[in-house]
DNA sequence: ACAATTATTAGATAATTAGCTAAATATAGA
DNA sequence: TCTATATTTAGCTAATTATCTAATAATTGT
């Protein structure tokens, strides 16, 4: 639970999570929404890679990352629920309504959400 | 936001809000719980209340350290509301706790993004 | 006024972090 | 094989962080 919470500590990570919520991205497709070099960005997928927040999938000279949502939800219900704020997925639809959107938005560019 | 995910990246502070979630207790008798100095406690109960997150009141020679759980429900849900996953409060209790924790200000210091 | 108590501020340090450029690796296509 | 593309690794720096001890401030009780 620790290196989650490290991993969202920082801004560019946090909005790197939104973008892979709508569909899997590639290293490349997803530093193009920051202002920062592509090592700075490398340096970001690693710590949530390791948090085991994403994951990566190698397809030819491309690096796929996705969402692990599981992960998220468990540390942030583990942590709530030791502060007896007892939360719960609203429903199951979460699921469906991510695939949903996982449509559109080419170049999102600027702020996203 | 930004300040509460920091604050919360450390498992001191984080542990911090849950003793608080008990009820309002003295710098010095959080301090006891943790195997580091005074000074550095008094640092981390600086990073929890510029976050917003807890509260300081002066009694005498001692502070009280109040949770401030709304500021910290506010951070998560707006959040989790950016994946796309809508939690919603699940106890009753939560909020009977809270009420009897204290005179919780309605509208907290405000934060940067 | 003095001593004890509670907590902070001051000042230092070691470790971590986020950022950069340049170089290396791996793959795809001509 | 050569070149371009996608991404990471290496190596560096500046800023931040968590920690410590010592000193200071404020308050209480004798």
């Amino acid at each position: 639970m620790n290196l989650v919470f490290k991993a969202l500590s920082d801004p560019t990570r946090r909005r790197v999570l939104q973008l892979l919520r709508q569909r899997p991205m590639s290293a490349g497709e997803l530093s193009a929404h920051f202002a920062v070099s592509k090592p700075t960005m490398s340096a970001h997928f690693s710590v949530l890679q390791t948090a085991g927040l994403i994951e990566a999938e190698k397809n030819g000279r491309t690096i796929l990352y996705r969402l692990k949502m599981s992960v998220l939800e468990d540390a942030l219900l583990a942590f709530t629920h030791t502060l007896g704020w007892n939360l719960e997925p609203k429903s199951r639809d979460n699921v469906t309504r991510m695939a949903a959107n996982s449509r559109h938005k080419l170049h999102p560019a600027k702020e996203e959400v």
